[in-house]
DNA sequence: GATGAATGAGCGTTCATTCAT
DNA sequence: AATGAATGAACGCTCATTCAT
């Protein structure tokens, strides 16, 4: 009607997404599901934290289902990549243990939000989805620890009457608490507690001692 | 019409809560907190379980976030009781490990919810929050952890390489992926994928293994 | 806190429903539905205009097609009682016809929005559902009208050529006309320019003429 | 990359719609508008199955509601053609009503959505929205029968007790209902309740009993 | 003091409308 | 000029919380 200002109706903006956006979808969502989990998180906290609109969401995923579905496996993906790298790093075992603690605080540190998602994961109580998401996630690292350290038992290096499953195992949920000691308030602060804040803080230091209580726990003889 | 009580109108009977009822509120709230989550839980659905009105769980409690922290003191609480009776167990170390993983695997398997309960707590992401809360719960154990290891090392009998503090972390690691093991369906799976079912469903097996594990870990000398 | 004028914070009521805000809640709905069909109502309009909250909706209709179905029952039943009472009035054909004409006008001018609500029952595409309806909605009085028409024809009063199933449908096509144009704008717009405005408004008149219009299609003879 | 139109870059074939797509998009909307109702139609699926984008309806309608009044427009204008037609047809009144009866069983079954999209259109409660549309729908065909009943009643052959414009009402009330029952679900099961499904399927028997009951009702006198 | 029906803010989801391409 | 992805208001529905009984 009047003279406006120029700017005066900037209303909407409408651009096509750029990758960057789509990317943050996900990535804003994780952190909404590790933080508040599955019921409690907002598709429009989500979408006003990854710079969109709610509708928008509903384009690349059918319902927040899909939507946590997705976040599931991207989680699940840094997990692997992270595990498999660190895997192959040195050919003895210690060398190995050495690497994947490493990866993992490394890893921990940079995306902590995938850590807390898989804390989530875990969460659940349905037993058939559970059962499901555990062969896709920890069959893959149960395969390859119990590997090494049947190799290991053969070349008569670690304790003959430790079962290679149940060493694996316990090795795993070492590395596990170590995940979320990086990675969820709770833990960090139980680790400050049991360890004090001067070892807790000293990723070396950590790493020399798990090292340490892991070879000793495996028997391992160099 | 019939001989009642004097007062001719009595159309709905409002005695006051039992302290059966009282406990049931609590413990219907762990259970309906333990499997769906915070925001995931619904007061009706815990009122209707407990046999008490919605209403009358507002006279106990502020809100939800009030039950649910009576929740967490409960849980707390039977945690604390189960630890500290099977800590002093058993006069030396072995002993005293054996008795707690012994003492998990009963626990765990009688009060799931408890320790589901407590994997949700660990989920929280105010850090303050989880300061306190760890601090209330992780401490005692820590503190009793720590004192038998500096006794065993006194005594020259582990690892001197070892900080007592970081055995006694990695040590309640053990045990609380054990909790979850035998409390929460994905780490029961998990345990099985590890271990195989035949060795995952025999406790006593599992037991050994992990005291043999735990004792090699902290370089545990007869 | 302070000591606040006594009316300062009314902002709650929570009062038990009334029986007239029950009924309150079926008939807005009708006229709701009736006004913007069964996709364009909205539940939080109809709860304004009911005078309750949209939750308590919930209480008594499992969801918004089941509020549907009980305003659908309700406006059948209407039709029923309207259509019953008028049937039995009157001992010969003409006299019934005449009442079933005198009550349509009665009633759809008191309750349009009863007939409209008719009006969108039919505009449904599912043909099972249409099938269920009109068998509940039409079967009453189509045995009715035809029985009537039967017995007139045995005494030989209407025309032998003429199927008394016809008969009756255009019978019953011509009252719920009637009823469109006593209660649907569009409709009632139609008579006008169909019938002049002199007409149409004298119920009396449409009365004798649709009487007429009946009894001569019928080939009635006194 | 092969012999192309001389610019490069066609990525995108931009056309301009054709005459063919155009009426499409109406077409289309009409079956939608006919089958959901206004507020259930989706401008999408319109979109869609006339093989045109979303954007480009608004290109040519301002909104769902001015393609809603196209819609409406040509359906009318169906209506008129059918009417017009067929009301030339035959010189004299039961040739007339016969040829009208015959033509509205054919373009019911031949283009069931016009006739489903008058029963929309006649559900709205703006009245005066409804009484132009009525003025624009209802107007030529009432001028035409009240024409053709007042010749008849000049020469004596309709009885003289029924008013013309009310003669004219009961007889496209009958129209109305017959082209609702050749093309609406509803309507269609309720023929069938009252006729039996052996009447009400064929076209011939119905036509024949329906001029039968409408002459009779206007008193013909061959 | 216990009850549970009533409240209404807030959620997940849809879809008419817009505009960068 | 056509496209269709992006927008965001508005819907149906839920459930923590309140209070008349």
């Amino acid at each position: 009607m009047s003279t406006n200002t120029p700017s005066a109706k900037v209303e909407t903006m409408l651009k096509k997404l750029t990758e960057t956006q789509q990317a943050q979808i996900v990535d804003k969502a994780i952190e909404e599901f590790a933080r508040k989990g599955y019921k409690g998180a907002g598709l429009s906290n989500i979408a006003r934290s990854a710079g969109v609109s709610v509708g928008v969401i509903y384009k690349y995923y059918k319902d927040k289902e899909e939507l946590f579905g997705a976040c599931v496996s991207k989680s699940i993906a840094y997990l692997d990549e992270v595990l498999t790298t660190a895997g192959q790093e040195g050919s003895d075992l210690p060398e190995m243990i050495r690497s994947l603690i490493r990866q993992t605080q490394a890893a921990s540190g940079e995306h902590p939000e995938y850590f807390r998602m898989y804390h989530q994961i875990t969460a659940g109580d349905d037993a058939a989805q559970a059962a499901k998401l555990a062969e896709i996630i920890e069959r893959p690292s149960a395969k390859a620890y119990k590997a090494a350290l049947r190799k290991a038992r053969k070349e008569g290096r670690i304790d003959e009457e430790l079962d290679t499953g149940a060493g694996a195992f316990f090795f795993d949920n070492l590395m596990m608490m170590l995940h979320y000691a990086y990675s969820c308030a709770y833990y960090s602060e139980r680790m400050n507690i049991y360890c004090g804040k001067k070892l807790a803080s000293s990723g070396k230091k950590m790493e020399d001692q798990m090292v340490r209580f892991v070879l000793n726990g495996l028997g391992y003889r160099g």
